[in-house]
RNA sequence: GCUGAAGUGGUGGAAUUGGUAGACACGUUGGACUUAAAAUCCAAUGAACAUUAGUUCGUGCGGGUUCAAGUCCCGCCUUCAGUACCA
């Protein structure tokens, strides 16, 4: 009997579909594991070979904690929100929800073929209504909470009413807007109801606010800031600028030491967990407060370094200071004005680009030094940033390089305030390395006792006190788009006001057009049903707003991270109604114990997931504030590219203003192309003589033949090289193009040139890279199911190479993996059915099988299912060579194999007369005495060197291996009656003898 | 600049955490079977010399510790990823 793997595949597939074989439920004897992927976001090109990678590591780990005997908790769902399905929509008029659920349904036929163990009972989408009215939900919690640092929780806003009615927010220590005004209790109960509203805003954990976005004109949004790559969008690459917008933010903010400390307790890797810290950027220092010479404003700054206090010689602001024009002298001021506007002018990215140049105006106003009392200039400097901090710094030249390099620049004094320490060439930053000098209280004192007392100091002249920043700023909530999240929102007197919980979900509304509107609106805007009756309770026509209980919606949609900073939980009890999830489905769960996706998403998904888990559990609703315990980035799976080199030449006329004849114009070639073998570019490069010459003699005679006649004009052509990708499913294994496929793909190029090497073969440059249609280096999924088949795919993307590394594909390679699955196939099934029998096994079987368990379990547990791979096949090779057909062994082999390639396993279980799917059976136990003969006369091979190896019990004593090493004969020889100096003994391994 | 990861054959990658470096696979070469191809099987495959069984060199570079170093220590070089006038 063949292996035929399409047919097996498809058999179990729909096996495991018809009896629901991997859905797990709310309630076990069984210990619970959750294994949970990142879930996709279905794009309209489908799955390529580097994104099951994750899911197949996932699924082997799964398969395993079932054999293990866990309850597994493993499913899957869509991230179906997002700007591709709304542009696709707003070029082609098609509704996103349509295109969605088409790509939707690709992706589940394709993760289907691939045979994962996933319980689609649980399926979850972001963009279905019964799934994001959970999302709005959480929203609402938010919006009605606030986060009191006093007991380090988010607490329900009614809390905080209640104290603000007693005794005003004097003595309330929240996380809040910086710009907060102090009221009293009665201040509070005389205000109106929309003042009321808008001082709780200022508090709430989701709030509306005027702040400095990043709008992206080109996508017609605001991004939050891990949306931007280099002052770009990171989707599409456009262009981000500043702007002022009343948006919704989420304080996340509040949480950043918290964030910050809950990464010790959980298990993720180091450099992710490295990421969120930066991210975070906690910095301990003080708040300054410099009072102004001859004005009553102060400036306040912060610094990691209020040791250094006595060495400032300057402050410096930022260009965009709100201080800068108001202090700024009558002589100074055109200066200033000229400095503030030309680096408006420049763009994020010059800023950014061009750190070298130092560039700054004096204010000519000046500070008054807190203690020493002298005075102390006021600069701008661009290289100060507004956004971090106070937007304003005390300049330490000598400790701090670009205050060093800007004082130096203006000829600013450089006082040192260090001992023994040289500063005439750059700063000296190494505050561990030196103590302080010149700066009166402070002298001889260390960086931590000088930062210490110069706090206390400043705490005493009421000028400054002990301060944590963060470089973590609240995340902005609002899109201006269409496919995503409504607000549960509506509008009265300008102030938002939360939609009742049980008329949730607020559904997406139907709209004719999906681009802003005229006046810039939103999407929603266009909507013709879109405002709120709080009479009915109820979405209704837009026209009655003049009504006085019909009020305007919000027009904004949430972000794309707003419905998977949730879906893990709602996992656990997808389908509930009544509740986000039941407690007891949370309890039972609690948490996922292993998830497993890509590291781009750091400071994004992750950490606002944390954030919300964070809340959740303040609100009591989860029982841990961790969601994920460990979670493991895979590597992305890179593509081999392939391009050729394009020689093209184009004619042009240079016409000298001289009458060109038209007829002659037309005659012109509109340039030849060619094709260049990778060597032969590579010799042409080298200065070798190649074939290319001949193609430019072709080029110059043509040049010659158009050369029109004096008084017509000039003709001439321009040589251009380009390095063009083609397609890779044109290359055969020896990066040979097929010429007649890659000219029926690309049309154009049907006529031109191939300058192959001398055997006649076209070969390209290969390189690797990420796979994208656009770089035609994908390789579909789909194909390599059919030629190969699923258990193939999945042993094969294992094999490549570790799990969290970055590896290329090429699909070459697969043969490997392929024919060890027909290897074995035959071990188990000859020409006339099963080979398997009830003999008793032999002691080399015992030993393979044994050794095989130990590794494979060992290599799961560490995640290193590459090895594995390995281990089987020498498995296979092994018991094949020692023609063995014992039930004995192979049975538990298949079990063991069964985790990576599901399909072959439960064919040839059911083969074996069992009725029950091979994903309930146990795992092999290891028996390690299988591993080793337990006899006293250890077979020793010499090897010349004084060392031995033994094939020992690994629970033997070092004492016994010396007594049974010094008793052999070989050794005895060597020796040659000496007694030896060391014996040096590995158990399990070898022995050095030191004669 | 800072942080993190990594440098091993023609290629992807192993190496029991200090114990025979190169497992396993791809590729290459040769052979068997076949009319032929595919498939399958066998052999060789780090380098150099000897080509009999041997010898020497070999894990980015230079040192060190050790009976023993890909692995540990010190000093460099290179690559990739993240991040950045963060005060």
């Amino acid at each position: 009997m063949k292996y035929d793997f399409n047919q097996i595949e498809k058999k179990w597939q729909d096996y495991w579909a018809k009896n629901q074989t991997f859905k797990a439920e709310n309630h076990s004897d069984k210990p619970k594991y959750y294994v949970l992927d990142m879930f996709p976001y279905p794009s309209g090109a489908g799955l390529h070979v580097g994104h099951p990678l994750g899911y197949i590591a996932s699924d082997i780990y799964a398969r395993y904690k079932r054999h293990q005997g866990y309850n597994v908790l493993h499913p899957q769902g869509y991230d179906s929100f997002g700007l591709p399905a709304e542009q696709y929509a707003i070029q082609t008029g098609q509704h996103p929800a349509i295109t969605t659920a088409e790509n939707i349904k690709t992706y589940r036929r394709q993760l289907d073929q691939i045979g994962f163990s996933f319980d689609w009972s649980r399926e979850v989408r972001t963009s279905d209504p019964s799934y994001y009215k959970w999302t709005q939900w959480i929203f609402i919690q938010l919006f009605n909470s606030w986060y009191n640092y006093k007991s380090d929780k988010a607490e329900d806003i009614s809390e905080l009413i209640k104290i603000f009615e007693t005794e005003g927010n004097v003595h309330v220590n929240a996380a809040c807007d910086d710009d907060l005004a102090f009221f009293t209790a009665s201040d509070w109960n005389n205000f109106n109801d929309v003042k009321k509203q808008e001082i709780l805003l200022q508090y709430r954990l989701t709030y509306l606010a005027e702040t400095e976005v990043n709008w992206c004109p080109a996508l017609g949004t605001v991004l939050a800031n891990d949306e931007i790559v280099n002052g770009v969008s990171e989707r599409g690459g456009h262009p981000v600028i500043r702007k002022k917008m009343t948006q919704w933010s989420m304080r996340i903010s509040a949480y950043a030491e918290r964030l910050l400390q809950g990464l010790d307790k959980i298990d993720w890797t180091d450099s992710l967990k490295e990421s969120q810290r930066n991210w975070i950027g906690k910095s301990v220092g003080a708040a300054v407060s410099f009072n102004l010479i001859e004005h009553d404003d102060v400036i306040d700054v912060f610094t990691t370094r209020p040791d250094t206090i006595f060495g400032v010689s300057f402050m410096t602001l930022a260009p965009e200071h709100e201080l800068v024009f108001k202090i700024t002298t009558p002589e100074q001021k055109s200066e200033v004005e000229a400095y503030v506007e030309a680096t408006a002018k420049r763009s994020e990215r010059d800023r950014m680009a061009d750190v070298k140049t130092i560039s700054g105006a004096f204010t000519g106003a000046y500070v008054e030094h807190p203690f020493t009392k002298k005075p102390v200039p006021v600069w701008i400097g661009d290289y100060v940033l507004a956004g971090y901090g106070t937007g304003a710094v005390m300049s330490v030249p000598c400790g701090d390089q670009r205050d060093y390099d800007f004082a130096k620049h203006f000829n600013i004094p450089i006082p040192n305030i260090f001992e023994g320490v040289d500063i005439s060439e750059e700063a000296f930053a190494d505050k561990e390395k030196t103590m302080i000098a010149n700066s009166d209280f402070l002298n001889g004192l260390s960086y931590k006792q000088a930062t210490k007392k110069a706090i206390a100091e400043l705490e005493k002249i009421g000028q400054g006190k002990g301060k944590t920043n963060y470089r973590l700023r609240d995340a902005v909530f609002s899109r201006q788009r269409y496919w995503g999240e409504p607000f549960p929102v509506y509008y009265v007197n300008g102030m938002p006001q939360m939609i009742d919980t049980k008329y949730l979900p607020i559904e997406l509304p139907e709209v004719e057009k999906y681009l802003p509107t005229e006046t810039g609106e939103p999407p929603l805007g266009n909507a013709t049903k879109w405002a709120w009756c709080t009479v009915t309770n109820a979405v209704v026509d837009n026209s009655q707003i003049d009504n006085k209980k019909v009020f305007p919606l919000e027009l904004n949609t949430m972000p794309g991270w707003a419905g998977s900073s949730q879906y893990f939980n709602r996992y656990m009890d997808p389908h509930n109604d009544a509740e986000i999830f039941s407690q007891e489905a949370i309890n039972y769960w609690q948490q996922v114990d292993l998830y497993i996706g890509g590291s781009e998403h750091a400071t994004g998904h992750l950490l606002y997931s944390r954030f919300w888990q964070k809340f959740m559990f303040d609100k009591g609703l989860v029982p841990y504030d961790e969601f994920a315990k460990k979670l493991i980035n895979q590597g992305m799976i890179l593509g081999t590219s392939a391009f050729v080199f394009r020689i093209s030449f184009s004619f042009s006329v240079y016409s000298n203003n001289i009458g060109i004849n038209p007829e002659n114009e037309k005659k012109l070639p509109n340039g030849i192309v060619a094709f260049v073998s990778y060597s032969e570019y590579i010799k042409y490069k080298n200065g070798e003589e190649t074939k290319i010459n001949d193609f430019v003699n072709k080029a110059d005679s043509l040049k010659k033949e158009y050369n029109i006649s004096r008084g017509e004009g000039i003709v001439d052509y321009n040589q251009t090289e380009v390095l063009m990708h083609v397609d890779v499913s044109f290359v055969n294994a020896s990066d040979e193009l097929n010429i007649e496929a890659f000219k029926k793909w690309r049309e154009e190029f049907k006529k031109a040139e191939f300058i192959c090497e001398d055997d006649g073969t076209f070969k390209v440059k290969r390189d690797v890279e990420k796979m994208s249609k656009s770089k035609y280096n994908v390789v579909n999924p789909d194909q390599i199911c059919i030629d190969y088949g699923a258990d193939s795919l999945r042993l094969y993307e294992m094999f490549l190479g570790p799990l969290e590394q970055y590896k290329p594909w090429n699909t070459a390679g697969i043969t490997g993996v392929h024919s060890f699955l027909k290897k074995m196939w035959r071990l188990y099934v000859g020409e006339n059915g099963l080979l398997v029998d009830n003999v008793e096994p032999s002691k080399d079987n015992l030993k393979t099988l044994h050794k095989t368990i130990k590794k494979v379990q060992e290599d799961i547990e560490n995640f290193s299912f590459n090895t594995s791979v390995s281990t089987f096949m020498i498995a296979v090779n092994e018991l094949t060579a020692q023609k063995c057909t014992s039930k004995d062994i192979l049975e538990p082999l298949l079990i063991l194999i069964s985790p990576y390639a599901p399909h072959i396993a439960e064919e040839l279980w059911n083969q074996l007369g069992h009725n029950e799917s091979i994903s309930t059976a146990p795992f092999p136990k290891f028996d390690a005495s299988h591993l080793v003969e337990s006899s006293k006369n250890y077979p020793i091979s010499f090897n010349g060197k004084m060392r031995f190896t033994l094939e020992l019990p690994l629970d033997i004593s070092k004492e016994e291996i010396e007594k049974a090493v010094l008793a052999n004969e070989k050794t005895k020889e060597q020796l040659q009656g000496r007694a030896p100096k060391k014996v040096i003994v590995v158990p399990g391994k070898i022995v050095n003898i030191v004669g």
